[in-house]
Formats: C-alpha cells, sequence, structure tokens
DNA sequence: GCAATAACGGTCAAAAAGGATAGTATAAAT
DNA sequence: ATTTATACTATCCTTTTTGACCGTTATTGC
C-alpha cells in the first residue's frame, strides 16, 4: 500500500488531482467569481452585469457566462423572441451551494484590501 | 454621484476592480490553492510536496512557491548551507487568515466529486 | 429614414500560464 | 569512482486565457 494519494476527483469530464483543484477549476480564472459575487443577491440583464463590471470585455464576458451555464452554476432566460434580447442571469440551486465560499473569498479580499491600503 | 461601483482593491501594486478577484489574483491559478491546501496542518520539504502532487512539473511547483511567498502566504526556511539542501515550507500567519477559505475550497470540491461520482 | 439598443458571436492578436527536458552544486552512500 | 539525493534554475515550447475591435438582428424612439 502506498502513501502517496491517488484518488482523482472528477465532474462533467475533467479530472483533477485534489479536490481544491477541482473547485478552481470551475470557479478559477480572473472573472467567475467576480460574476457569481454579483449575482449572489439578485438576478441581473447582460447589461446589467457588464455595468457591475466595468472593465470586462463583452467577448470575455459571454465566455464566462456560458462557462458557468455549462456547468450549472446559472442559469439563463430569455424573456424576447427577437432583438432587442431580455436575458437574465441568476444563481441555479447548485451554484447557490458555492455562496458561503463566494462569500468567504468576498470578505478575506476586503480585509486584506483595507488591511493594505496606506 | 453614480451607482455603478468605482472602489478599488489594491494588493501588493495590483490593482483589482472587485474584492473577489483580489483574492483570486492571490490564489488563483492551477497550482496555489493545492499547495496551501497541503500546507494546512504541515511543514512540508520541497520534494515532500511534489510527491504530494505527482502531476506538477518541478518549474511550475518552484514559481508558484516563490508566488507564494513573495505575497507572504508561506515561509520559506532553508537548514543547510550547501547542497543537498533542506528547505521547508509552511504558512506564514497571515497564510494562516486563508484557512477557513482552504478549507471551504477542499470541501466543495470533495461534495462535487462525490455527487457526480456515478 | 436614421440612430440607438440588447445581447451577443467572430476574428485576430497579445499575454499569461503551464509543461518538457536538461543542467547545477555538493555531500553522503555504495 | 560512481551513483544518488536535494532543491532548485534555465531554455524552449505549447496551451490557455484574455483583450481589441467589428458585425449582426430586429425593435423602438426621434
Amino acid at each position: 500500500m502506498k502513501t502517496t494519494e491517488e484518488k482523482k476527483y472528477t465532474f462533467r469530464g475533467n479530472t483533477y488531482p485534489c479536490c481544491a483543484s477541482l473547485t478552481m477549476g470551475i470557479i478559477g480564472g480572473k472573472w467567475k467569481t467576480v460574476i457569481l459575487y454579483h449575482l449572489m443577491n439578485e438576478t441581473l440583464r447582460y447589461n446589467e452585469l457588464r455595468k457591475s463590471m466595468p472593465t470586462v470585455t463583452e467577448r470575455t464576458l459571454s465566455l464566462q457566462l456560458k462557462a458557468l451555464e455549462e456547468d450549472g452554476l446559472i442559469e439563463r432566460k430569455v424573456f424576447t423572441a427577437k432583438p432587442p434580447l431580455k436575458v437574465e442571469y441568476s444563481l441555479t440551486e447548485f451554484g447557490k451551494t458555492l455562496l458561503p465560499l463566494i462569500q468567504i473569498i468576498a470578505d478575506w479580499g476586503v480585509v486584506v484590501a483595507d488591511k493594505y491600503s496606506k
């Protein structure tokens, strides 16, 4: 019997070597947690999200929203059949299981920024 | 007065548009949380970390350890003057403020992997 | 009739992250 | 004398992520 861990963690076809890397594989990257943070307490339309995140490009926002949707964390609801579209994004039940995690990520960021501001 | 948030979050010369992105800027990427996870309860030598993370390359492990050290999350202690070196890595007090976050990241990964395994 | 609007998608390019492989210094073990 | 071990570093290369910029559709307001 070996002492080195061999356990594998799998989600939607991807395999990770550690439970922590699985989580980071899903919410990692520059923008995903920011999107989830803004959706914590409210449903938002595409342009509302854009205004909450002024420095993200439209393309990147689209890509990240699609990835989050494919992983089942957010839900995309379309309310009009023809342009201009009305589309709303919100957390799914599965996405809501991330709420404590997103909260603690946000809180730690606030504390650190406070501590090192001046 | 605008309603869109203009607050900025700064840490070690980098500015982030959101508290969540500050945190992710520090612990994001494929390997940092895995390293921190393995250092949660123990001090480890370089090769011990490697054995805990069999799929990371030496170069990447080095780079990530250095980045974590520069951000003040881990401490590097050298015990010998000449090769073969003995080097130990451990969490700093600042790094320990991440413990609840790392724990919840790990836990969420375990739950998700369990839920979707068969 | 013309501009504005919503929510994108496409193309191209740059930047960041990560991997493969080999090499270094020194000492202890064989 | 040669191998083994430690903790890296140096190149080089590939993959992934992100950004810049423009185009699209159909409706409403002027």
